[in-house]
DNA sequence: GAAATTTCAATTGTACACAATTTAATTTTG
DNA sequence: CAAAATTAAATTGTGTACAATTGAAATTTC
């Protein structure tokens, strides 16, 4: 009689309780609520996120560019192969170190970045967080992908 | 003179400050973090969060499968085909309405729940956080979800 | 109750992610 | 300094995401 009934499985194991689908839901949520402001600059998201660092320092190399976003080349090189279809970058090998490529904004590249401004602005007013809430929660997330970058103990 | 002059970008627009880049990283991190427990169940990490539905209501459609998973069919039908080639699902035509997918486990699916339930007990020991603090962060992140799926004001 | 609309899943096409391999260039070592 | 090892980017292949369209089935509406 017991074997046959129907138990509510452990809160352990329900989705509506993992973190971890939590963040992954929250993630495309953000990505989502980002892409109609993107598409009037003409990025995507990892494109933004990309432009974002060359805004921030020009000429990056692309070991450096996937340092800063955590993305391998294999995600990287047809991302900017892409940037540099659109006319935003430059891509070219450097001459003391072939094995480098360098990032380098274009003009139309560096006069995206004011247009641009209007975005983290009109996504904040959005998320309507206070700027504390907003950064007490960015770093409770850089810690848990930091706690996870650990090699594992044990 | 000071036209030229290099200047730090509003920290509103440098990249380690957006709270995005951080949501971003953290859900690659857990992802990634999950892989290697994935792969000895065969899953990947998409796959697992639907396996995790289902072993909490077997039988859904994949609409309800991804009004759940917050995923549309473009998203869960290979997803679910390859669940299939698996051997853990089965996707079958509802009689009752044709135009409606039933996605039920199999024995071998079923099967699979015992040994996922390390999987949420190992992340929870590497993610080093109380369970009220892992609780405050997955509901401090549902109710951004929530936040950003509201229509925009003004 | 037939036509218009809606719903559901599948399909098509684009763009990430990422593991694994390849190729070329540089650095290290014996 | 030549062979071995390392490094950087690109390539290949698999698996999501998601917009847009398609096709079939069910529902609504006139």
């Amino acid at each position: 009689m017991m074997a046959l009934m129907k138990r509510t499985p452990p809160s352990s194991v329900l989705l509506d309780q993992q973190l971890c689908f939590a963040l992954y839901a929250a993630s495309r949520s953000v990505t989502a609520a980002y892409r109609p402001l993107l598409e009037s600059l003409g990025l995507t998201y990892p494109q933004y996120l990309t432009m974002l660092v060359l805004w921030e320092q020009d000429g990056l190399t692309v070991r450096e560019l996937g340092d800063r976003l955590q993305l391998d080349s294999g995600t990287l090189t047809p991302l900017l192969k892409r940037l540099q279809q659109a006319g935003l970058v430059s891509r070219q090998r450097r001459r003391s170190d072939e094995r480098e490529v360098e990032i380098r904004l274009t003009a139309e590249g560096e006069a995206l970045r004011e247009p641009a401004k209007a975005v983290p602005e009109c996504m904040a007013a959005r998320l309507c967080l206070s700027s504390e809430d907003m950064q007490r929660l960015r770093d409770e997330l850089k810690q848990l992908a930091a706690q996870l970058s650990q090699p594992t103990q044990v």
